[in-house]
DNA sequence: CTGAAAGCGCTAACAC
DNA sequence: GTGTTAGCGCTTTCAG
C-alpha cells in the first residue's frame, strides 16, 4: 500500500484502486485521525480550496465589519464555502499591492470583494488573474469579474412607489451620492423613475449627500426640521441613516411619521427596534452570500464565464411611513 | 546570487549578506513584484503566519456573525493580525473534528475561539496542541489555554450599584443563565454582590432565564408588566435583550424608565438608537480583539505561557434608568 | 490495479 | 559572504 494509493483514495480517484484496498485505506485514515495537508497539496497542485473575502480596511481604525449587512453576508459566505469544503481568509485591504500580496502569498483559488466603492475598486486594479466576485458594485470595466448585486434600482423604485402611493409629492433622497458608488446611483435612479412614473416632477425630488451613519442622519434631520417647504417623504440608503434622520427630525420637533415619512434600506435588526419601527427595503443577505460563494466556486471549479447575479428586494412596511398630511391641515383631518 | 541569498534577504537574515547584495535583491523583488509563497514556506518551516478565528456554526443556519459584539471583535482581530503580517482564516465549527481538520489541514499557527458556551467548548476537547486563545469563557480545565475576558463580575456589580443608587430595591437579572456560561454567571455573581453591598436582601434579586434575543426580551417584558410586585430595576446581559424588554414592558403598559429601569450590556450602537436611549455596560471590543491577537502571537512567536487578560468595563448612563418611584406614588412626586 | 520517481517553492544546515 | 544539498507532504507521470 503505497503513498500513492492513499492519495488516490483520499481524492476519490478510486477508479484505479480495488474496493478492498480503498476500504482498508479509509479505515486506516479514520483510525489514525489523518488529515490531508492542504499546504502540501496547494504547493504541488496549485490549489487547496482556499478563497479570500476582502473588505476595505479604512485608515481610521477597525471598521472591517461594522455594517450588519456586511457581517451577515460574510457569515453566509463562510457557511456556503464550508458546505463545499473550502476555507475562507478574511482580509482587510486598501491598496492593490496588499490585495496581490494576499492572493499570491496564499495562492488563493479566488476572491470575493465586498464593501468597496467603485472608486476604491478602480484603485485596486483587479486584473482578473484570479476568479473575482464583486459584491454590490457597478464597476465593470476591464477584465472579467463576477458580480452579485441586489436589485438597487427596484429598491429605489419601491421606495418611491410606496411614498407616492401615500400621497407624498415632495420627496428626498439621502445617501452617499458623492462617493462614486453605483449602488447608490442605482437606488437614486430607481427612486427618480418610480417618482416620475407616479407623476412627480423631477424638481420635486431633492437629493442630499450624507454619510451612512447615525450621526449624519441626526444632523440632517435637525437641519431639515427647520427648513420651510421641506419634503414629506424621505428615503435613506441605509437603515442606520434613516434612524438618525428620524431622531434628528424628532429633536427638531417634527413627528415621524405624522409630519414626515421615512423609508430605510437593508431591513437590519435595527429597523424593528426603533420607535416608530422603520419601513424599509429588505435585502436577503443570506442569499447574497450564498450567491457570491456559488458564483466564485463555479468560476474556480467549472471555469464558468463571468456573469452577474441580481438578488431581489422587497418593501417592508412598518410604522415610519404614513399618508401625507398637507402642511397646516389640522390633525383631525388625518 | 543564489536562491538562498534571496531567501535570506526576504526573511531579514541579513547578517550574512553584504549590504550591496541585499539592496540589489530588494530592487529585483520590487521590480518583479515578487511575493514569497507562504504555502511553500509553511511546508518547509512549519509556520506561515496563519491563524484561525473559530466561531460556533449553529445548526439552524448562517448565524456566524450575528452579534455586533462578535463582528466588532472579529474586525479588530483581523486588523491586529494584519498589522503583524498574519492572515486570518474565518471558520465556523461545531465538532472537535471540524476544528482539528482546519488546524491540521492548514497547519495553523494558532486559533482564537469566540462565541462558544462553556459546554460547547468542552465538547471541542481543546488539546492545546496549538496555541489557543478563548474569548469570553470561563472554561479553564485541562490543557493550557489563553483567555481574554471582559470583567464580567464588575459589569454586574456596576449595574447593581447603579440601580440601587437610584433607589431600586427589587432587582431582576435576565440572561441565558441555563446555558452553562461563565460569562453570564460572573455577571450574575457581580450583580448579586453589588446588590448585597448596598444592603439588598438576596431574595430581592430575582433571576430569570432568557435567550439573548429581542423576541425573548419582548415576551418577558409583557409578562413582567402583568405581574404584581414586580421588580423595578432590571439588568439584561445584552443590549438586544434589554431593548426587547423595554418594548415588552411598554406594550404591557409600563413606561421605561418611569415605571421600570433597564440596564443593558455591551453598549452596541443599538443602545444609542432606541428611545429611551439605553443605560448599559460598555465593553471595549477593539481592545478585546487586539488583546486576543497579541496574546496569541505572544504564544506563537515567543512561547509565552498561558495567561488571562481582563478587559475593563464601564457604566454608560443614558435614559433607560431613573430614580425609583414607589408604586402608587403620584407622578407629581417624581 | 499498484508502485517508484520527480518536483511544487521554499528554508535549515552545512560546505566553500 | 555566498552557494550547495536535502527535504517538508503531497500529486502528477509513467513504469511495473
Amino acid at each position: 500500500m503505497s503513498v500513492m494509493t492513499v492519495s488516490n483514495v483520499v481524492n476519490g480517484h478510486t477508479a484505479h484502486v480495488s474496493p478492498r484496498t480503498a476500504a482498508r485505506v479509509r479505515d486506516a485514515i479514520a483510525v489514525a485521525g489523518y488529515v490531508p495537508n492542504a499546504v502540501a497539496r496547494s504547493l504541488v497542485a496549485g490549489s487547496a480550496r482556499l478563497v479570500g473575502l476582502v473588505l476595505p480596511a479604512r485608515s481610521d481604525d477597525i471598521s472591517l465589519l461594522v455594517s450588519p449587512h456586511d457581517s451577515a453576508v460574510a457569515g453566509s459566505i463562510e457557511a456556503a464555502l464550508r458546505a463545499r469544503d473550502y476555507h475562507l481568509i478574511l482580509r482587510g485591504a486598501t491598496t492593490s499591492n496588499e490585495l496581490r500580496d494576499s492572493v499570491q502569498r496564499w495562492a488563493l483559488d479566488g476572491i470575493i470583494l465586498m464593501g468597496f466603492t467603485d472608486d476604491e475598486l478602480r484603485a485596486l486594479s483587479l486584473d482578473g488573474q484570479v476568479p473575482t466576485v464583486v459584491i454590490d458594485s457597478g464597476f465593470d470595466e476591464g477584465s472579467p469579474l463576477w458580480h452579485v448585486r441586489s436589485d438597487d434600482f427596484n429598491g429605489g423604485w419601491l421606495a418611491a412607489e410606496h411614498l407616492t402611493s401615500l400621497g407624498h409629492r415632495q420627496l428626498m433622497f439621502c445617501g452617499p451620492v458623492s462617493r462614486g458608488s453605483q449602488v447608490v446611483s442605482d437606488r437614486l435612479a430607481g427612486f427618480r423613475a418610480g417618482a416620475t412614473a407616479r407623476g412627480i416632477e423631477d424638481q420635486a425630488v431633492s437629493v442630499v449627500d450624507a454619510n451612512t451613519t447615525y450621526e449624519a442622519g441626526c444632523v440632517l434631520g435637525t437641519t431639515l426640521a427647520q427648513r420651510a417647504g421641506r419634503p414629506t417623504g424621505l428615503f435613506a440608503t441605509a437603515d442606520i441613516l434613516a434612524v438618525g434622520l428620524m431622531h434628528g427630525l424628532t429633536l427638531g420637533g417634527l413627528e415621524v411619521p405624522t409630519a414626515v415619512s421615512v423609508v430605510g434600506y437593508d431591513d437590519t435588526e435595527l429597523a424593528r427596534f426603533v420607535a416608530p419601527r422603520l419601513t424599509t427595503i429588505a435585502q436577503d443577505t443570506t442569499r447574497k452570500g450564498r450567491a457570491a460563494a456559488d458564483l466564485l466556486l463555479g468560476a474556480v471549479e467549472g471555469s464558468s464565464p463571468p456573469r452577474s447575479e441580481e438578488i431581489g428586494v422587497t418593501l417592508v412596511v412598518r410604522e415610519s411611513t404614513t399618508r401625507c398630511r398637507p402642511p397646516g391641515s389640522p390633525l383631525q383631518a388625518v
